[in-house]
DNA sequence: AGCGCAGTTAACGTTGACGTCAGATCTGGA
DNA sequence: TCCAGATCTGACGTCAACGTTAACTGCGCT
C-alpha cells in the first residue's frame, strides 16, 4: 500500500492532522469528483461553483466544501434531470439560507431572517413537490416492471421444453 | 359543450361506436401526446415510432398504440433520463417480446421462444436494476429534503418575532 | 373546381453541456 | 536555477434532440 488516490490522501492527511485543508488543484478535484477539469471551469463560468481560493500565481484551489457542491450539482442534474440554470437558482437559495445560519448570532434584522427562511421554505417545498411526483412515477414504473418480470418468470417456468 | 380536443373526441367516438380507430393525423397526434410534430417525425426517422399507416396521398396516420408508444418514450426519457438510443433498444426488445406473445399459437420453435423470453427477461432485469438504484437515491434525497423542511418549520415556529 | 389549411420532404439553425486545442504561465522537485 | 508537467485563458468543435424555414402537395368542404 504505497499511494492511492492522491487527492483523497491529501484530504485524509489534513483531517488526521489538525491543519487547514490543503486545497486541491483542479486536476485532483476533478479526479475526486469524477468530472472533468473543463466541467469545473464551466461551472465556475456559470456562477455555480467558485474555488476555495487561488494560489499566488492564479491556479484554482478546491476544498471539501467545493467537492460536496460538485457532487450536489451532479445529483440534481442526473437524479432529477434539472438543467444548470435551475440548479443555479436552487443552490443560490440554499446558499442564502446557509449564510443566514452561519451568521445567525449577529441578528441583522429579525424580519429579514424570517423572510429568508420563508423564501428557502418555499424553494424547498417546490423542490419537494417535484421530487415527490417523480418518486410516485418511479414507484409505479417499478411495480409494473416487477409485475412484468414476475409474469415472465412464471411463463418461463411453465415452459420447460428443452 | 360544443367542441373540445378534436383528437380525443375522435378516439372517444371510435371507442363508443365499434368502428376501427379513425387514425389521427400528425397534428392531432402531437396535440394528444404533448410533443411537437417535428418530434414525431424525428422519432420516426430514428426508427423509434412508425405511424399506423398513411393516407393514399402519403400523410401519416396514428392510432392509440402509437400515442401510447410516444408516452412511453417520454416516460423513459424524462423519468429515467435515458437517451433515444437506449430507448430504441429497450423498445425493440419489448417489441420482439410482444410479437412473440401475439403470435404465440403458431409455435415457430419452442427453443427460440424460450430464447426470446430470456432475452426480454435480461433486458427487463437490467432496466429494473437501474430504476431500483434510482429509486433508492430518490428516496434518500426525498427524506433528507423532508428533514430539512421540518427543521426549517420548527425553526420558524420558535421565531414568532413580528 | 377551387380555396385554404394541414401535411410532406429537405435542409439548415439552435441550445445546453461540455470536449479539444493552442499558446502562454505557474508549480514543485532535483 | 531549471525543467517537466499541471494549469491558465480563449477560442472553436461536437453531439443529441429537436426548432425553423422553404417550397411543394394533399385534404376536405363548398
Amino acid at each position: 500500500m504505497t499511494s492511492r488516490d492522491p487527492a483523497v490522501a491529501l484530504l485524509e492527511a489534513a483531517a488526521q492532522a489538525d491543519v487547514p485543508p490543503p486545497a486541491l488543484r483542479i486536476g485532483e478535484a476533478a479526479l475526486a469528483t469524477g468530472v472533468s477539469e473543463r466541467t469545473l471551469r464551466y461551472y465556475e463560468e456559470l456562477g455555480l461553483l467558485a474555488p476555495a481560493g487561488h494560489s499566488p500565481g492564479g491556479t484554482r484551489r478546491y476544498g471539501e466544501i467545493q467537492l460536496a457542491r460538485v457532487r450536489r450539482i451532479r445529483e440534481l442534474q442526473e437524479l432529477l434531470g434539472l438543467n444548470l440554470d435551475e440548479i443555479k437558482s436552487i443552490l443560490s437559495g440554499e446558499d442564502r439560507f446557509d449564510a443566514l445560519r452561519s451568521a445567525w448570532e449577529r441578528s441583522e434584522d429579525p424580519g429579514e431572517r424570517r423572510a429568508i427562511v420563508l423564501e428557502y421554505l418555499e424553494l424547498a417545498r417546490g423542490l419537494h413537490d417535484r421530487v415527490a411526483a417523480k418518486f410516485g412515477e418511479i414507484t409505479r414504473f417499478l411495480s409494473t416492471l416487477e409485475g412484468k418480470i414476475e409474469r415472465c418468470e412464471s411463463l418461463l417456468a411453465e415452459m420447460p421444453e428443452r
